[in-house]
DNA sequence: ACCCAGGGTCGTC
DNA sequence: GACGACCCTGGG
């Protein structure tokens, strides 16, 4: 690990506010200069803007260009997806066209899975703070200009952890869930290498399934947002369930609005990109 | 002071 | 399948 630039020129579809700010990850921190600063993997991050160029820099395990290139998913043709996007309906062309700049970070599977089953029925500063003191307390120490960062834990550093140490963090009721799927990870009753090989979307999210504190809507966010990267899930939050509603069904009573329907109007209108479109939506409804 | 909601899940009926 | 409980924090 050492300290490492990389300079990105002209890069499309590449907005900080909107990687950032759509709810995909939770360590992340805007600076005083607009910039962000964050921790992933083995890596202490800072990254900006200047005119055309998004500049990279911080202690990076590895060389940082395959790092980015890999984590910022920088090989997907997001502008050729926002199009097709687009095409669909008015409503996809304004979103598209709001959070124009949104990538899906390739993020490590371990930490989405136990950072979802810390989102649920939570909200997002409680849930930063809950994962900020975990890895303060038992991940590896990174400094980096006169700052100290910490990693997130691997689940062998979590190993002793005691249902009353998840709460102690303040993780409250999922105390419990943190750490049987831990211990379900550890025992290799749910194997994290065998998932990422797996193909097939279903059988990921049924192996998925097995974990606690894992229902339907953490599964698809982790199939979403981690390296498992399915884009043909559609994690059914509040905030999707209003728009959707708003949008297409126009259910006075928002509550009574099916799941299995929200759920075949996305297959049917977005087809095999409704992750990436559950994105856009989710993103304007939360910032407009 | 009190109530409510927040990227839900789980057990129970 | 529907319903309530669950920890905790911030905002009205």
């Amino acid at each position: 690990m050492k300290e490492q630039t990389y300079r990105l020129k002209n890069q499309d579809s590449f907005e900080l506010n909107h990687i950032f700010d759509c709810g995909q990850c939770f360590r992340w921190n805007k600076q005083p200069n607009g910039g962000y600063t964050g921790v992933f993997r083995q890596n202490v991050l800072n990254v900006q803007r200047q005119g055309n160029e998004i500049i990279f820099q911080g202690m990076v395990t590895g060389d940082i260009k395959t790092v980015v290139t890999d984590y910022f998913d920088l090989k997907r043709d997001y502008s050729k997806i926002k199009e097709q996007l687009s095409k669909i309906d008015e409503n996809m062309n304004q979103s598209v066209k709001y959070g124009e700049g949104i990538r899906i970070l390739n993020q490590d599977l371990w930490e989405t899975i136990l950072s979802f089953i810390i989102s649920a029925n939570n909200n997002i500063p409680r849930i930063k703070g809950i994962i900020e003191r975990l890895a303060q307390k038992y991940g590896e120490e990174i400094k980096w200009r006169d700052k100290t960062y910490y990693t997130f834990p691997m689940p062998e550093q979590l190993k002793n952890v005691t249902v009353e140490d998840f709460r102690s963090l303040g993780a409250g009721f999922r105390d419990i869930r943190l750490y049987e799927t831990t211990h379900m990870i550890l025992d290799k009753k749910v194997d994290l290498k065998n998932l990422q090989k797996e193909t097939d979307t279903l059988k990921m999210r049924e192996k998925l399934l097995t974990l606690s504190g894992v229902g339907p809507k953490v599964a698809d966010c982790i199939l979403l947002f981690s390296s498992l990267k399915r884009l043909d899930v559609f994690p059914i939050d509040v905030w999707v369930r209003r728009v959707m509603n708003e949008l297409y069904i126009k259910n006075p009573d928002e509550k009574k609005v099916k799941k299995k329907e929200i759920e075949k109007i996305a297959r049917k209108k977005f087809g095999n990109l409704e992750g990436l479109a559950q994105q856009y939506l989710f993103y304007w409804k939360r910032e407009a």
